[in-house]
DNA sequence: GAAAGTCTTTACCTTTAGGTAAATCGATTC
DNA sequence: GAATCGATTTACCTAAAGGTAAAGACTTTC
């Protein structure tokens, strides 16, 4: 059984024994989502563990005024969880939203902690996951308050840059999904790009972004010491 | 013996049994600070358990152009971690600096995890601090993402009442220390509170800040729903 | 292939935030 | 009480970010 194996090979549950897998598995809820669609809101108070198993999803903050922040991305094979799972009736801090359709595993608090609290390495590894979490929370913290929104750009920027080959990053994400990772509007992005344009670092074609120049990149978003 | 009870009565610990309460007390490495000495800085790797005796902490970041950003405060009774406790060698999210003179408690992870894996209500205990920083820091992005300065210096003020009595507000953070809490200038702290001043929400006094309309604050710091 | 919808781009203007420098004020030191 | 130091305040200027509106480009739908 596909699911099976994939739980098994997850870092998470690795050092639990077979006949616990197997109840952790008969125990899943599996859950479709189309695009766009949530899976918790912001507000809710949601005592669950997630496993993905297609698809992509976004944890985000959206504002009164209709703004969203896209604070992370996670893919097939990745975990999370609510909050409320180590909290007693704690609302979300962040919403999730599938970004593509996808389906998802899901396991309540009441069928886990058990299985947490009885098998310490498990214990240990969501240690892990959450000083991962809080380490790309601190991350964005200390973007947004130290640096302007052009280095902002210049970091999502190196970023695509990582995960692409060459110097082209295919333009998949919208203005609005670039703003929405750095916290500002389209227009914003929209300028700020042509600005770089401008200045010769990057060429903005209708499918792609060419990069001319990583190192200047790299200076605007102050990787540099100073 | 004070410190036993002190332990014994703080919540993470709280089920611990006494024969593991005075094994953990022998562990405990104590350590003095004097106001502004830091405990532990940004690139550390950093594996412990820490917890406050007397005097009050903060935990920071740093910029490269040397402005500050408070995440928090914590004081006498209260638990705190390096992330490192729970990654292989990773480099502390953030600074922690002695804003009074106090006295702390460390315990180095190699003491402890034994500790935890043992006792599941104490790794539970820990799930629940980690959650709590992680919602302390969402909340952070939050603000840092959507509200303008004057929103977020209004909220500083908020709290602050809350934890005073009456309505005045005393003023034992200088400028500084605001400006760095809320992520901007002393100069920019300044201007705002006077223009608070002009709109009559708040009275500026040489030691004490005195409030007259909270209601105001909460408008400005977009707590109305919007 | 026309129409509608979404996404991108640009122009123009306002507001917010920041930088610099100097004046002021109060507390501490000598 | 003069000198010094740190913290606060203000004036003046610049830069960064945002809002609105409209035009243009491309896609999708019918």
């Amino acid at each position: 059984m596909e699911f099976a194996d994939l739980i098994r090979q997850s870092k998470l549950f690795s050092s639990v024994s077979p006949d616990t897998i197997k109840k952790i598995m008969g125990l899943a809820i599996a859950r479709k989502y189309s695009k766009n669609e949530f899976v918790t809101h912001e507000a809710d108070i949601w005592p669950y563990l997630l496993w993905v198993h297609s698809g992509q999803f976004h944890v985000l903050k959206e504002s009164s005024s209709g703004r969203s922040f896209v604070i992370e991305d996670f893919g097939p094979g990745e975990i999370f969880w609510g909050l409320a799972l180590f909290e007693e009736s704690e609302p979300n801090p962040a919403s999730i939203r599938a970004s593509k359709d996808g389906e998802i595993f899901l396991w309540h608090k009441t069928q886990i902690e058990e299985i947490i609290a009885d098998n310490s390495q498990v214990a240990w590894g969501l240690f892990n996951l959450l000083a991962k979490k809080m380490r790309r929370v601190g991350a964005i913290v200390e973007e947004l308050a130290f640096q302007p929104l052009t280095g902002r750009l210049a970091n999502l920027l190196i970023e695509q840059l990582d995960e692409a080959e060459g110097n082209v990053i295919a333009r998949d994400l919208t203005l609005d999904d670039m703003a929405a990772r750095i916290g500002t509007t389209r227009e914003m992005v929209c300028k700020i790009l042509y600005r770089f344009s401008d200045d010769e670092i990057i060429d903005i074609h209708r499918t792609e972004l060419r990069i001319h120049s990583r190192q200047k990149l790299n200076e605007i978003a102050g990787k540099m010491k100073g």
